[in-house]
DNA sequence: CAGAAAACAGAATAAAATTCTATTATTAAG
DNA sequence: CTTAATAATAGAATTTTATTCTGTTTTCTG
C-alpha cells in the first residue's frame, strides 16, 4: 500500500460511487491502472464493502441509543442480538460477560418493547444510553 | 417512497458501487427510470451519502473502543472531539452533560495517550469501554 | 549492470450512464 | 365516467465509462 491506494481509499470513502474514470483523473493514473488497483485493494481485504448510507430521520428511525448488556457465561445471546431489526451493531465488551449494542427504533416505546421483548429475558441487566444528538457519524478513517 | 425505491435503497446499502445497469435488472426497470429514482433519493436525502467500508486489522487499527465522557455544561469539547483522528462518532447522550464517542486506535497505548492529551484535559471523567470482539458493526437499515 | 517482476499508458471494444422522445399509467377535476 | 394534467415508464441514441489487451517504462533484486 503506497500513497497511491491511500488516496484511492480516501477517495471511495468519501464517495463509494464514485467512477472508476473520475478516480483515475484525481490521481492522476490510466483508468486501467486505478481500476486494477482498485481490485486489488478489494481481493487484499482492505476494502471490505461499499455501503450507502440512509437518513434515519426520513426513514421514520428518529431513535439512536447504545445499550449495554450483561450476561451469565452460559447464555448464547450473540445471534439473537445480531438478529434484532434495527441493531447495526453488536459488540462484546471487556468486563462482566458484557455487549454492547448500537441500536435505531423508531421512537422510546419501540426500543423499550424490542429491550423487553427480546433482551430482558436474556441477560442479568441492561443500561441504556439515550443519543439525544449525533454530531459525528462515519465509518471513514484516516490513515 | 413505494417498494421499488425500498428495493432499490436495499440493494445500495448491500453494495454501494452495484452498477445502475444492474439496479435496473433487479427491480425489472429500464435504467433510465432506475437511475432517476436514485437521483430523486440523493436529491430528497434519503441517500445521504456512500461510504467504502475498510479493513481496520488490514490499517493496524486494532482498538476500538467507546468512551463516555462527562464534562460541564459550559465548556466546548465537541469540536475538539470530532476533531481527533481515529473517532468515528460523537454523539451528545442523555444525562449528566455527557458526549459517548467511539473511537478506532493502533492499540491500548495509543488509545490512552489520546485520552490523556486531548480529552481528560477538558472533561470531568471519563469511562472507557474496550471492545474485545465485533460481532455486527454496519450502518444498513431494514425498514 | 542485467534480468525479472511490477506498474504504467494507451488503444480497442464491451458495457454502462445519461439524455431524449414517445408511450403508458395514474390522478384529479369536472 | 370522462377528460385533462401529471407522473412514470420504455426504448433508442449518444456520450461516457469499464474492461481487456499490448507494449513500454519503471522498479526491484541479485
Amino acid at each position: 500500500m503506497d500513497l497511491i491506494d491511500k488516496k484511492i481509499l480516501y477517495l471511495l470513502q468519501s464517495n463509494a460511487r464514485m467512477s472508476n474514470a473520475n478516480i483515475a483523473r484525481e490521481i492522476k493514473l490510466a483508468p486501467s491502472v486505478t481500476l486494477s488497483r482498485v481490485r486489488k485493494l478489494e481481493e487484499q481485504g482492505i476494502i471490505t464493502g461499499y455501503e450507502a448510507k440512509l437518513n434515519h430521520h426520513e426513514l421514520g428511525l428518529d431513535m439512536l441509543a447504545f445499550v449495554l448488556i450483561q450476561v451469565t457465561g452460559d447464555k448464547d445471546i450473540e445471534s439473537l442480538l445480531i438478529a434484532i431489526p434495527g441493531v447495526q451493531e453488536v459488540h462484546n465488551v471487556a468486563g462482566d460477560d458484557c455487549y454492547l449494542i448500537k441500536i435505531r427504533t423508531r421512537n422510546t416505546e419501540s426500543l423499550s418493547k424490542l429491550l423487553k421483548e427480546k433482551v430482558r429475558g436474556e441477560s442479568i441487566s441492561t443500561k441504556t444510553i439515550i443519543v439525544l444528538t449525533t454530531l459525528k457519524e462515519t465509518s471513514k478513517l484516516t490513515f
